[in-house]
DNA sequence: GATTGTGAAGAGCTTCACAGCT
DNA sequence: AGCTGTGAAGCTCTTCACAATC
C-alpha cells in the first residue's frame, strides 16, 4: 500500500488523540470494531475528518462495519514511527524535569530515558527517580555511548538554545522543548515546544472573549 | 479604537510569543523600537505576518521606523485579557501539579494561584510549596470564596472529566487540561490543552519522517 | 441500513507585492 | 531609504454530500 504523500501537521496531533481513544477502548474489552463517528466522538473530531485522517496513513475500514480497533491501534503506532521505542536524553532536573523523570505514560508510550544531565554541580552524580544525573560536559560522550535519539529540554529559558545546540551536536535529531523559547536548530532536525506559559495565555485570551457569544473550544 | 472582528487562533498562539521577545528586549535595554522583522526573526514568524497580527490587535507601528516596544508589550497584554491577574484553582498535586506550584513564570505573566485541592487524603491539609491542600469535596465553597476564575486539571485522565465538571460547576471559567484526554464542557468553558504525550508522539513522528528530504520545524 | 472513501466546495490562514507614509 | 498596512493571490485544511460497499 503506497502510501503516498505529505501528512498534514494537524492530522498528525490527531492521529494521537485517535490512539488515545483506541487504547482506552481496549482496556474497556469494548468491541473490537469502530466506526469512524464513534472515534470522532471520544476524540473531538468530525467523522468525516477521521475518515481522510486514517485514510492518509493508509488504514482501511470496512463500509458498513468500521474500523477494526486493534489493527487500526498497530497501524497508528506505525504510521507514528512508535514501531520501536526511542531512547530519550533529558536536560535538566528542575522542577520539570523531575516530574517528567516520574511521568509514567513516557515509558508506557514508547519511550525511554536513557541519559541525564544538569548543570548545577549539587545534581551532578546523584541519582534522581533513579536516574543518575550526568555533567553538562559529559554529554556527547553519553548521548553517544547511550544511543539517545531525541532530546528533552527543560532548562531555563536562558540556557535553552545553547542546551539544545549541544544535544544536537552530540547527535540527538529530534529536540522537545519545554523552555518558552523559540529554538533556532538545523532544519534537520525536528523540534516541538510544550509551553505552559503560551497555553495559559491562550486560555486567558479565549476565557476573556468567552463573554460575548462564547467560542468553540475543545480539550484535549 | 474598534478593534472588531474576530482573532484568528494562530494568531493568538504567536501573539504569546511576541510578547515574550518583547519581554527580552525590555530585560535587555535595548532600543525602543523594533520593526516587524525583527519582532519576526525573534519568534520565528514571518514579517508580514506579525504586521497582519499586530494589526488585528489595534497596534500600529510607524512606517519607516517601526513599533515602539512598550506601547507594542502593554497593547499586546491588554489584548490577551492580561491587563489584571487572574485567579487560578490547580487541582491535584502530583508530579505535574507540583512542577505548576514552583513554576515562577505564572506569577509573573500575571497569574496566581489561589487554591489547590487533591483528592489523596493523605495530601488534604498538608502545605504543599506554601499552598493548603483542599478536599476535593471543599470544591465549590473554596472556588467561590477565592474568587478563581481559571481551573488547572493535573490529575490522572480517568478523574479529568469529572474535576473538569466540577471545576465549572464551581464556578471556573476556563479549564488548562495537562491530562491526555479530551474534556466535554459547555461552549461557554474555554478548554486548552498540554499534552506531553500527544508533543512527544509529534517528535517521534517528525524525526522518523526527518529521514527524508527533512521537514521545516519550529520550535516554540 | 450502516458506514466507508472521496471529489468538490468552502473556510481559514499565509505569503506576496506594492502603494503610501516618514 | 526604510518600514508599515493591506488587497489579492496562493495554499492548506475542513466540511459537505453522495456513490460505492458490505
Amino acid at each position: 500500500m503506497p502510501q503516498s504523500s505529505r501528512i498534514p501537521k494537524p492530522t498528525v496531533r490527531r492521529l494521537s488523540l485517535y490512539l488515545r481513544a483506541l487504547q482506552s477502548r481496549m482496556m474497556g474489552e469494548g468491541r473490537e470494531g469502530i466506526s469512524s463517528r464513534e472515534l470522532g466522538e471520544s476524540s473531538g473530531v468530525a467523522d468525516a475528518q477521521v475518515r481522510k485522517d486514517l485514510g492518509s496513513i493508509g488504514a482501511g475500514g470496512q463500509p458498513g462495519v468500521g474500523y477494526r480497533v486493534q489493527d487500526l491501534h498497530d497501524r497508528l503506532r506505525s504510521a507514528m514511527g512508535l514501531d520501536n521505542p526511542w531512547k530519550v536524553a533529558l536536560v535538566g532536573v528542575g522542577n520539570i524535569g523531575r516530574a517528567l523523570l516520574a511521568y509514567p505514560r513516557f515509558g508506557a508510550e514508547g519511550f525511554e530515558i536513557v541519559a541525564v544531565f544538569d548543570r548545577a554541580g549539587a545534581m551532578v552524580g546523584r541519582k534522581v527517580a533513579g536516574h543518575l544525573v550526568h555533567a553538562m560536559s559529559s554529554m556527547p560522550e553519553v548521548v553517544r555511548r547511550t544511543g539517545a535519539e531525541l532530546g528533552i529540554v527543560a532548562v531555563p529559558p536562558e540556557q535553552a538554545q545553547a542546551v539544545a545546540e549541544r544535544l544536537v551536536e552530540s547527535g540527538v535529531r529530534g529536540v522537545l522543548n519545554f523552555a518558552p523559547r523559540s529554538l533556532r536548530l538545523p532544519g534537520s532536525v525536528a523540534v516541538v515546544g510544550v509551553d505552559f506559559t503560551e497555553a495559559l495565555e491562550r486560555l486567558a485570551f479565549e476565557t476573556s472573549a468567552g463573554r460575548g457569544s462564547g467560542p468553540r473550544s475543545r480539550g484535549s
